[in-house]
DNA sequence: GCGTGATTTATGGCG
DNA sequence: GACGCCATAAATCAC
């Protein structure tokens, strides 16, 4: 809309800070053996911000802007369509 | 591999659940060429005869058969500025007000959710939204969420 | 200028 | 059926 390019972004919070070369490490290793589905649960994120040292929101962040750089993202099953169809998995099987 | 026509290209990775599942195979499935592919690192010339899409994609809460086509959430990838998702930016003078009748309420009544829309120019999901996103952040910020919202 | 972590608008599912 | 919350996408900002 009109007035977006004038508009400076105010309170912003900086406290920029590049992450360690061994938690991009332990993320990106996470991220790679899980690039079919890179969405680590609650848990997940809380053990890999464990093991990189960092906050899990660091970790949000790093796989968020992870999987968008690598247009990777996805929406997740809902819900409602596993209890309609239970057994249903979305693995891709190649028809030969 | 063999080279499935566009209806069973879709439906064929759920070939098992199709006679129960009854999934669609017309309308909502032909526009399935919309949607951009997933990104895995593939020759150009492949890219067409795997498009995958899960079946439920296709499907609402409520019906197997949508009228609308495919839901998901996307494009990106090779289109023009033009047709990029706008992302509004909101002027100073937009967020200050915002705010300072978020200070005086979190959450907003239909009255002033239409009054405050017009009042800014912004679309009334616009300010929804916007209080919405500021509750959040509050609410990590604090770690704590105002029963208010109940009483409205 | 670019890469990258963080923040801001916006979507879709669910209760 | 509109609305709030949540997780997340996509765009953008700012080191």
């Amino acid at each position: 809309s009109e007035g977006a390019l004038e508009a400076p972004v105010v309170n912003r919070r900086p406290q920029y800070k590049l992450l360690s070369a061994a938690a991009k490490k332990i993320l990106t290793d996470w991220y790679e053996c899980h690039s079919e589905n890179p969405y680590p649960t609650e848990e997940e994120k809380d053990e890999l911000a464990r093991l990189a040292q960092v906050s899990p929101s660091q970790v949000k962040s790093w796989f968020a802007n992870k999987r968008s750089r690598n247009n990777n993202t996805k929406r997740q099953v809902p819900n409602y369509f596993i209890k309609k169809y239970p057994g249903y998995t979305p693995i891709v099987e190649m028809v030969s | 591999n063999q080279i499935l026509d566009d209806e069973r290209r879709i439906t064929a990775p759920f070939l098992a659940h199709r006679i129960s599942m009854k999934l669609p195979t017309s309308p909502p499935f032909r526009e399935r060429k919309e949607i951009p592919t997933p990104k895995s690192p593939e020759p150009e010339s492949q890219k067409k005869s795997t498009e995958l899409w899960p079946a439920w994609v296709f499907c609402t809460r409520y019906s197997d058969r949508p009228s609308s086509g495919p839901r998901c959430r996307k494009p990106k990838k090779k289109q023009t500025e033009m047709d990029k998702r706008p992302r509004t930016a909101f002027t100073n003078d937009q967020l200050q007000r915002l705010k300072r009748e978020f200070d005086e309420n979190r959450y907003l009544t239909e009255t002033r959710r239409q009054n405050l829309a017009t009042e800014l120019g912004l679309h009334e999901s616009q300010v929804k939204i916007w209080f919405q996103n500021k509750r959040a952040k509050l609410k990590k910020s604090t770690g704590t969420t105002n029963p208010l919202a109940l009483k409205l």
